[in-house]
DNA sequence: GACGTTTGCTAAATCCTTTTAGCTTGTGCT
DNA sequence: AGCACAAGCTAAAAGGATTTAGCAAACGTC
């Protein structure tokens, strides 16, 4: 009579549904998580929950399942911001597969900050998710550690580590076409803008940059690598600094989404001083690709880096370590011919 | 002796802990949340637990203890899409005020899909956060209702609903300056692009558009109202067919950042034969603002409006109910005089 | 009708904490 | 010695589910 709901005050449990239904609370439990059959309850019975259970809208709780069963049905992300293509997309991408395995999505941002990282590692570890996937993560390799301890499957996408499987863009390769393709384009200075010293993603395609610049046999002198960092205010310092500097270079390769909001902004206020630069840009943004300017644009594969997480996830792949190559593919290519276009 | 892990095979328990320090597990439970002093335990033993707690590295299960004392520390937010300047800056201004209070920030998208948003949430309200935060909820109410049902603390954000305190821009106001902007800047038809038809933000920003048409004395003929959707590509779409139709306008008020992406690539396809249009944008992304375009941008005050939320939130406001308004900041004024600047 | 089997269900332990009532012991006072 | 009281801690009951061992009744067999 009155209301559904559990009498002492708080809300309907499985006790309640046990009694509504006439049942024992496990016969309820049982019927309620689909094991019944294994059990000898008779279909009567069971329908007779499952009425029960609509009748007084009970919904099992999260909590006391997880401490019981050690499943959370969480999935966990970390990534550095929300305010970014690439990490946007990652999530995106990150909440569909974990939806299609029936697991709660959870994304949390670190702001790069290195003590946020750890601490929200350790809250998505102490809620015990099921797998979690670190993007774009400073220092992977304490997490990892501190997942294996736990027993938590984890991965690294974007920036890797020894202590567990990893999956990143191939930045080598992919830096190394964009820059073939700048210099196909145009004599010059070349500069390479953006990412940070020391850190894997900007060291390989620092690494395929070089290598194009060998290959086409461009000489040292013409070369700049400025890493500047992520921050768009800073690749816009950097870009006045070289501007000061001397000549604008005809030709750079931008190393992140970030380090081109820089550029943008820097080339809408000096942009009778620069120039029409060839561009490169490792990723993708659709509004920077409305920009008129001559660029080559890569767009990296966000489905692919998640997806290969999840399908290492489903096959139980326990090994450590490992690190898994993905190509990024060019989603835009509009260069000038200003100078010489085959050298 | 060699591992410090508890015997039976899982992670550290207080058991575990009050084993170590030699005590009982309710002294361990009272010295780790900080109530001891008020049950008399010395601060000798307080420190024996302490010492202990860091020696073995225990961390207190969150699930147990949100089952005891029904706190969570989550805090969670439902957005449309991470891809898109305005809902990664709400979450990210969420997450940082979420830190503030010792929550867990949980940031889940829905790709604006209705069952989707409902599913979400339920899973949200079982999981109990301690505030759920609605931001560009198709429909609100119903999550509202669930919510006030199962006692959670929810607003809505950015799309209102009459059960729940909402926070919104103030879209009217800020519709109209940007039309009085575009209108001073010259004569001809005018069109506003994007929105869906009924919803309460498009509604909003209509009425101010036209009510600034009318107060700048333009025909109805000469105003076009095109409510295309959120989606990039409709929104494509629809200019071309309004290119088709005739002449192009000469001003155009575009109704989200995800529109004028739209208009950018349609721009960026069809340049030569629009001409120099004057924009006016309710939104705002640091590359559109880089765009060779003639342009007024608005940036919605995403802090503001999540701090709206908290705020209410820490008031422990319980009526139900209740709008408030943020006004939106001119981020960007580039408008072209090529007609008469001051009609 | 005694005994073994099957059927249909349930009691109780368990997961890990929090929190309150109350148990020892020691001290001071008469 | 006896009593009151404080100090310092702990036992035990939640909290809401899952899961296994096993009970009681019905049935079958000789």
């Amino acid at each position: 009579m009155g209301k559904p709901r559990a009498s002492r005050g708080g809300r309907t449990t499985i006790r309640d549904l046990a009694a509504r239904a006439g049942t024992s609370v496990s016969t309820a439990s049982l019927v309620m998580n689909g094991t019944w059959e294994r059990y000898r309850i008779t279909r009567t019975t069971a329908d007779r929950v499952r009425t029960a259970a609509a009748e007084i809208g009970y919904a099992p709780n999260p909590r006391a399942q997880a401490l019981r069963t050690r499943r959370s049905a969480l999935a966990g992300m970390i990534v550095p911001h929300h305010r970014n293509r690439f990490f946007a997309g990652l999530a995106e991408s990150f909440e569909a597969r974990a939806r299609d395995l029936d697991l709660v999505p959870i994304v949390v941002s670190t702001q790069r900050d290195l003590a946020t990282e750890q601490a929200v590692a350790r809250t998505l570890v102490a809620q015990e998710v099921e797998i979690l996937i670190l993007a774009g993560t400073e220092d992977p390799t304490a997490i990892n550690r501190l997942c294996r301890a736990s027993g938590i499957w984890c991965v690294n996408v974007d920036l890797p580590g020894p202590e567990a499987f990893s999956v990143v863009s191939d930045n080598r390769n992919g830096a190394n076409h964009l820059t073939a393709r700048l210099l196909a384009h145009g004599e010059g200075p070349v500069v390479f803008l953006g990412g940070r010293e020391g850190e894997y993603a900007t060291e390989e395609r620092v690494a395929g940059f070089l290598a194009a610049c060998d290959a086409a046999g461009r000489a040292r002198a013409d070369i700049r690598i400025l890493r500047c960092g992520y921050r768009a205010d800073d690749a816009c310092i950097a870009l006045s600094e070289l501007l000061d500097a001397g000549p604008f270079p005809p030709a750079l390769l931008i190393n992140s989404i970030t380090a081109f909001e820089g550029f943008a902004s820097f080339w809408q206020a000096e942009g009778s001083r620069i120039g029409r630069p060839n561009l490169a840009c490792f990723d993708w943004d659709p509004l920077a690709a409305c920009l008129p300017l001559p660029i080559i644009m890569l767009r990296q594969n966000v489905e692919a880096l998640i997806g290969a997480c999840f399908d290492r996830f489903a096959a139980d792949g326990d090994e450590t370590g490992g690190l898994m190559l993905i190509p990024p593919s060019v989603a835009l290519d509009r260069l000038d011919d200003t100078q010489s276009p085959h050298p």
